[in-house]
DNA sequence: CTGAAAGCGCTTACAG
DNA sequence: CTGAAAGCGCTTACAG
């Protein structure tokens, strides 16, 4: 088991301190040791504890010693050391990103957008990758959170969706913030897009450009997403007097490769859609290469539309039509509500992604 | 200036404590408080300063006494802190990844190797992508880097690539290392893919072919894989007798639209080259859609070959020959070297890329 | 091989 | 509004 680390052994009379591997450069910071709490009190000629009220902005402490002490702080260019104040505070400036996600744009962008949030903060991001599937899983997570006793959590879909973890997380008193798709815990605890209403409006341009016959390609059932979007491109279907008859509606696994076998059966139906949803892009990039071996063109025989607008959508031949996800807004408004710097009210403000309209679907070729 | 985390502000009778914004869950763990070094050492019989060397791996300690502390840390599930272990040590337990990259593959897949090599050890990933651009950039890094204390940082290219930065890293003792693409450090601070070698079996690969007047899309020229990526490709040409006259070689940015730009320009060549290899996928892309753009098919009238094999190569139609980088790798043995559980020889295993063919390339039409 | 004391850099009660 | 004391959970010298 390899364990903690190993700082070299001591021997008696050494210099002093020997660097582990890469020695030549293991020296002080050249002005010798930091500048500490106990420099700048005084320096400022007040006690620690006043230069902490003005680190944590108390509002007991005079106008005048707050801004003679903030000038010395800022003179010296000091910075509070986040493992002395976490260990007196009892607790982590870290805020984790669990998720469990193939898409490698979700994750950075949401990282990206977290860190927005956390800029100028003193908070820092922890990223924590790991496997739902596997039995120790939501154990592991919570000593991960537990022994960094992190400030928060962020929970990435579909782990999000794991009311497990977040009991375990709330038992320890780790707050978090679950990314998802719906109401699936209280307000101030869920970041959510409204995919519903994203999809209707992929649905109604399908259906403004005079498709009847569509197929449905949903991500696997256990995603609370794929319901969403599944529901969401119905209901818009209804609203026009359509129906999304069983046979065109197969189940993906938000994979490229299943996105392939989807569209082989869909464009196996008679009569054959004349448009395709897919509900990831990964899942129409599938679609894409179906359609090639069956020798249809895009989008004169099929129309496709997508879902993420990832790197791929821009790139396919033609590019893709699909729905953008505002990840990075999403993965800010995370971090702001675990900061305690949200400034929007959470139900307000709903993140609503939108169509992004290019040059995979037109008009089908017979109407009807 | 947002700065650091404000608490609640204490009121003078107040019940005890008032939790931040999600009160509800706000309780301790179940148990109480966390179990700490000193009910490791009661429990055991011994002095902290024995469960302390247990946990530190010293050699100053009898086995017999050393597995039955391990026995009771074990069972109680004890967790040492590492904010405590990191402020007496004066250095913490986490390992930074600095980036300036905007590939999302590229930074998910080596942020999963480092903690593939950090797991089940105390060593966390923060993340910290940032601007090189951005005239702060250098003094930014060092400040994070110094704030946190951190125990190593791993550069990820082109950030690896600058030397003001490492020499401020070494300057205030943190150790790094660069992942690059030649020998621009000391081995010990250096992980290295060879492109060079990666690139001349794309070569040979369209020379075998038939191909004589091949186009080469450079990364742009700061970039050291850019120069060496060039260079493997000429001296292989060079090989075979080939060359590769200045107008069949532009300088893209390794992004998609640049590849389109790019790949315009060199089928705007006579004799027009019957291959490209393009420095990055993302640039490849682009020449799909220039080729496509002037009703060339691929690879019939055009064979390509892109670089990273990254999640675009499969998904391209056809899908592309590309060299892949093993990234994950990389960025475990990184991390192996910052940690000192490097099991590999510096020099030895040099990490090399290798050509993925798929269905971009063909034999020319005529050959010559 | 083992331990008692002091300290890492901050904050929490508690006084004033 | 301000401060002296004690403590957060570990480790470093220093003794033995």
């Amino acid at each position: 088991m390899k364990s903690v680390p190993k700082p070299e052994p001591k021997r008696s009379r050494a210099p002093r301190k020997k660097a582990a591997k890469p020695a030549a450069t293991e020296v002080e910071a050249k002005s010798g040791r930091a500048i500490t709490i106990n420099d700048i009190a005084r320096l400022a000629g007040v006690s620690k504890k006043t230069v902490s009220r003005v680190l944590n902005q108390s509002p007991l402490i005079r106008e005048g010693t707050r801004s003679r002490v903030q000038a010395v702080i800022e003179r010296e260019k000091y910075q509070p050391d986040p493992q002395a104040r976490g260990l007196a505070f009892r607790r982590s400036f870290l805020i984790g990103v669990v998720y469990d996600n193939p898409n490698a744009q979700y994750i950075v962008n949401s990282q990206q957008g977290a860190l927005d949030a956390l800029r100028g903060t003193d908070f820092e991001l922890v990223v924590h990758p790991c496997d739902r599937r596997n039995p120790q899983f939501v154990a592991s997570v919570r000593k991960f959170a537990e022994r960094l006793k992190l400030w928060g959590v962020i929970l990435l879909p579909p782990v999000s969706e794991n009311n497990e973890l977040t009991r375990e997380l709330a038992a320890i008193g780790c707050r978090y913030v679950r990314v998802s798709y719906g109401p699936l815990d209280t307000p101030e605890r869920v970041v959510a897009t409204n995919d519903r209403v994203a999809v209707r409006e992929a649905a109604d341009y399908l259906v403004s450009l005079g498709h009847r016959c569509i197929g449905f390609i949903s991500g696997p059932s256990g995603y609370m997403s794929a319901g969403e979007r599944r529901t969401g491109f119905s209901e818009a279907l209804q609203a026009h007097g359509l129906r999304l008859p069983a046979p065109y509606i197969v189940e993906g696994g938000y994979t490229y490769d299943s996105g392939v076998a989807c569209a082989n059966l869909l464009l196996s139906r008679r009569p054959r859609p004349t448009a395709i949803f897919a509900s990831n892009d990964e899942m129409a990039a599938g679609v894409y290469r179906s359609a090639h071996k069956l020798g249809l063109s895009i989008p004169e025989d099929l129309s496709i539309i997508g879902f993420d607008d990832g790197p791929l959508a821009e790139r396919m031949l033609p590019s893709l039509t699909t729905v953008r996800l505002p990840i990075r807004d999403i993965g800010r408004r995370a971090a702001e509500r675990l900061i305690g710097a949200a400034i929007e009210t959470p139900s307000l403000n709903p993140l609503v992604p939108h169509l992004v309209v290019r040059d995979s679907c037109a008009r089908p070729r017979k109407s009807g």
